[in-house]
DNA sequence: TATCGTTATGTAAGCGGTTACATAAGCACA
DNA sequence: TGTGCTTATGTAACCGCTTACATAACGATA
């Protein structure tokens, strides 16, 4: 079913169908019969033909760090309903956390004729994708480093729900206040904001420790935390990184939420089924997705979109609880 | 960057050109500068030019119920890593469990010029889908009903893996194992491998309840049992209905693992954090992926390929004890 | 040497749309 | 009634490939 059937069947030439399809000028008589036709033949216009034609495939790049990912779903939910209303489609590739098949998966993807290219999550440093920039459509950066990159970012605002995280422990008495950190842009801010709501409140800044946003990472650093003490709370930028956390203070005897409290990051689901729940900061997953493709949307037409920064959401659970005693 | 500039700078046609390029007979000579000529301007064909002239798009669809479940993600990597072989792509769409939504679905991938389309997990029945078939591609079904529909099945050896289940139940000493069930094919699979398993031992099937797959369902299906009695352990036919009845047993002041002794089904990854942790059975979900890939490749090549069918990993956690005593 | 079969390469016609440009029709106005 | 402007529609080129068919070159064979 081509488009000169469809301009036989009514009558008209295929220009005549093709403007009457796409809103160019025609009579408003004519434009009703050749869409009625087009109906009744279930004529669907070839998106390849198209393509070539208008040099515009209406398809984004999109490249997550891990197919696995809880929250890439949530994410590519988001991003495919938005681009959905404007007709466009997009392809994934998982870099499986690696740069170098990170940069691969980019011109893969560029040889794809897609019309921009949205990055999820850490991967090629700031500096290899200025190098690489020439050789690829539009970027959109998503909870990613890269703001010298001219790219529109869309961002989590990770130091002001860090600074949430906190003050909730704070208002729950604690004030001896540890921090598991995470690395990149994301492990920085959260650290920040950590930092700015015991400032706030006149804290001094208890033990900080690195966990690299990795269970195994999460646990060595809780056991490092427990062998140094003078904590009675840990915000841990990350559930992962908390559920290594749990299993340490089990080890050491110790009971989350009773004679610890704890704070995590992300609102992965398992979280709700730890013993005992962990309260945590959920990301706002579709949302991202949605703004992403939106951002993506608007660069093919040519526009430079606002940055984005959507805020996390607090779930209080059980891993909080107030804090009376002394030392 | 053309063939047509490709041509020119290596002195030949673009016949010999898109020859070199796609394996056709070129003289060694000819091919070799043709190649190296086309890797310094660093040429790439366009897909859409491409797919125009061959009527083959090197794409397939998926369509997967729900863009959040944490197995799907696993399918779409196994998916991905099988076509990039083959220099194939996909395009994701989610039905959202919703049958109507994916008849959508299905014709927007059918416009977007797919070559297969895999559909994973339920949705249109399968007098739905037989319908569409004139205005699909070719079908490749995972663990999904249509055995009537003349498309190559991927799928999980529920009964077996069932019957595995409620073995090791009874190799734990337990005589009265009662079932949550689910629906559909794969509930009822499921079900028949408990039937199997009691039948081999000469045990009673113990009662049965329907949970529907879901949380609330198993949670409500285990408060009826724990109302029947007459149990000592439950293969429960999801992890997300184990997780309800984790609750529901809880709320009855019954110990999991203790009191009664759990087996789910999925292997999702909260399933290890449950107190205590669940034994269950792990879905080969990026298997099923590659294996439903392959079947995807071989259907474009216009093969009939043999159905599949995978076993899952009983994966033992606390929340199966030695059951020693009597009523 | 004329003929034929191979093999390597070139020419040009699609594939199915979009769109610049040409044409025709209709109307207002002098 | 002729002129010019606007509006609706048609014609055909083009997007960048693939590939059927034509052609040329070259040995081998009669």
């Amino acid at each position: 079913m081509t488009i000169y059937e469809v301009a036989e069947a009514a009558g008209v030439s295929v220009a005549t169908v093709s403007r009457a399809l796409n809103g160019g000028r025609v009579a408003p008589s004519t434009r009703e019969r050749v869409l009625q036709v087009a109906g009744r033949l279930g004529f669907s216009p070839s998106p390849a033909a198209r393509v070539l034609a208008t040099g515009k495939s209406r398809a984004i790049g999109v490249v997550i760090p891990d197919a696995t990912g809880p929250l890439y779903g949530r994410m590519l939910r988001g991003i495919g309903l938005e681009l959905a209303q404007a007709g466009y489609t997009y392809l994934v590739e998982s870099s499986e956390r690696d740069p170098g098949r990170e940069g691969q998966v980019l011109r893969d993807l560029s040889a794809r004729d897609v019309e921009a290219l949205v990055l999820i999550g850490s991967g090629l440093g700031p500096q290899a994708l200025a190098a690489m920039q020439g050789e690829l459509p539009a970027l959109v950066l998503v909870e990613r480093e890269g703001a010298e990159l001219a790219a529109p970012m869309v961002t989590i605002d990770n130091e002001s729900a860090a600074e949430r995280a906190t003050r909730y422990l704070i208002e729950h008495g604690h004030e001896r206040i540890a921090h598991i950190a995470g690395p990149r842009r994301a492990g920085r801010e959260r650290l920040a904001g950590w930092r700015r709501a015991l400032a706030a409140h006149g804290l001094p800044p208890g033990p900080v420790v690195d966990g690299g946003f990795t269970e195994a990472g999460g646990y060595r650093a809780a056991q490092e935390l427990i062998e140094r003490d003078g904590f009675t709370a840990v915000f841990v930028a990350s559930d992962r990184m908390a559920l290594g956390a749990y299993r340490a203070f089990r080890e050491a005897g110790l009971r989350v939420g009773a004679d610890v409290s704890l704070v995590g990051f992300d609102g992965l689901e398992f979280g709700a089924y730890l013993d005992p729940p962990l309260t945590t900061l959920r990301q706002p997953a579709q949302q991202l997705g949605q703004a992403a493709a939106r951002a993506a949307l608007a660069v093919t037409r040519g526009e430079r979109p606002e940055n984005v920064v959507l805020s996390c959401e607090l779930i209080p659970r059980a891993s909080v609880m107030e804090y009376g005693g002394g030392p």
